[in-house]
DNA sequence: ATGTATTTGTACGTATGTATG
DNA sequence: ACATACATACGTACAAATACA
């Protein structure tokens, strides 16, 4: 861990704990510098990522203005597993694993992960109960090159956590596409969607730090049990 | 516009023509140095803008990748105007105003834009076409203590620019809420929903850079007209 | 209205660390 | 072992926007 990750994690612990309260300005930068003992440069990339990630607003001038970060309540943008999301969630988060095989690709997936005919994948089909109801189907095909030794237990607890813990690699960030689609057989099979005649699709794509893809999902989701929450900044324009 | 900026539209056209292909790397950073004749702050400054919109994939000991920028297609995602998201959604793209008043805030409002019960707001209410049908309904409400001049003309045409260009704002962040909610009377009165009985709905609070909330917007989108692109970073965990 | 201090933004330079090939 | 490339961290100087006396 970096010093301006440190400083970054330390800061983001006092807000969260309201010591630096919403709509107060954080110390200067010039002060933070003797706080930390660090360069200027230093304490310029800690508040970076405090900004980026919706914590502060930074103004010319003025200061670092703390946000209301209750507001927010927690990034359910940002690429974020499952497991990671659960305590956001609620209580009482299950998840079922339905269909666990290694397979040839067909037409669309070898597209999708950018494979051949003899290549192999991972199809994974996991249902996800939130508080008794099942609301969520995932559908990932992952490239089998890059995770061969995949297990069942592993895909049930957390995917995330075996590619990036066990097998070391760098998950970099995904395209995530959202849009409302009919209700298929295999939603109404799985999902308890009550009368609903639609679903959520989230389709993504997950890339490695080589810019490979990996993972392709296709998340379906009880439109009432639907939520995202963003944080967008304005880009200045030219 | 500073330098950097500067250095980050010139890749970032240079990749939108081709001239930098998907899956090649950039020149090194050093190389980008001497290029543009500026120190290696800066051309780090205009990689990370490039990294951070999804344009390039930087890795350590290999170089900046180009990343395929077909793919995102363009940020549907972030904080930008209908206006300036007109030219992707399609061709024949109207706005229609259907309310236009400075009122006094319910207590909705008041709560949504942090006012009292003396204050104004604009609630401004239009209704976007897009190919003819009218497919997403917007329901605005501006603090009239900050853009107290506001016309209808400036409504139909761009709140962002009237704004941002007339009245010298900076406008800093948003949060978004999607979720999906029931049909209700006025989406069925001002909408093409055909047979659908759902909405998207997209909620957002807007923020100046001095962290003052200035808009509160619901945007009722027909669901099979709705679509929403993201790209995101995974954030390295402690 | 003016000047001054404060605060963040930009830009430059240098050195060293870390991962890749 | 070596060269290459990005990452971190230190330093300095000045610019630009804001706040305040």
């Amino acid at each position: 861990m970096s010093k301006y990750q440190d400083i970054y994690n330390q800061i983001r612990g006092d807000i969260e704990r309201g010591e630096y309260k919403a709509g107060s300005t954080l110390p200067g930068e010039f002060f933070l510098m003797e706080q930390y003992n660090v360069s200027r440069d230093t304490v310029r990339k800690a508040l970076g990522l405090l900004a980026a990630n919706g914590y502060i607003q930074k103004s010319r001038g003025v200061g670092s203005i703390v946000l209301d970060i209750n507001r927010i309540e927690f990034p359910v943008s940002g690429l974020v597993s499952f497991k990671e999301l659960a305590p956001v969630l609620g209580d009482h988060v299950e998840t079922r694993v339905i269909a666990f095989e290694k397979m040839h690709p067909d037409e669309r997936i070898k597209k999708e992960l950018e494979l051949n005919d003899e290549d192999w994948v991972w199809l994974i089909q996991r249902v996800r109960k939130v508080d008794g109801e099942a609301v969520i189907l995932d559908t990932d095909f992952l490239n089998a090159q890059i995770a061969p030794g995949l297990t069942e237990e592993q895909a049930k607890d957390s995917l995330f956590a075996y590619l990036e813990g066990d097998l070391g690699l760098k998950i970099a960030y995904a395209e995530k596409e959202i849009t409302c689609q009919a209700a298929t057989n295999m939603d109404r099979r799985w999902l308890d969607l009550k009368d609903n005649n639609m679903v959520v699709s989230v389709v993504s794509h997950t890339y490695l730090e080589d810019t490979r893809v990996f993972q392709y999902t296709s998340s379906r989701h009880r439109p009432d049990k639907f939520r995202f929450k963003d944080f967008a900044r304005r880009i200045q324009k030219a």
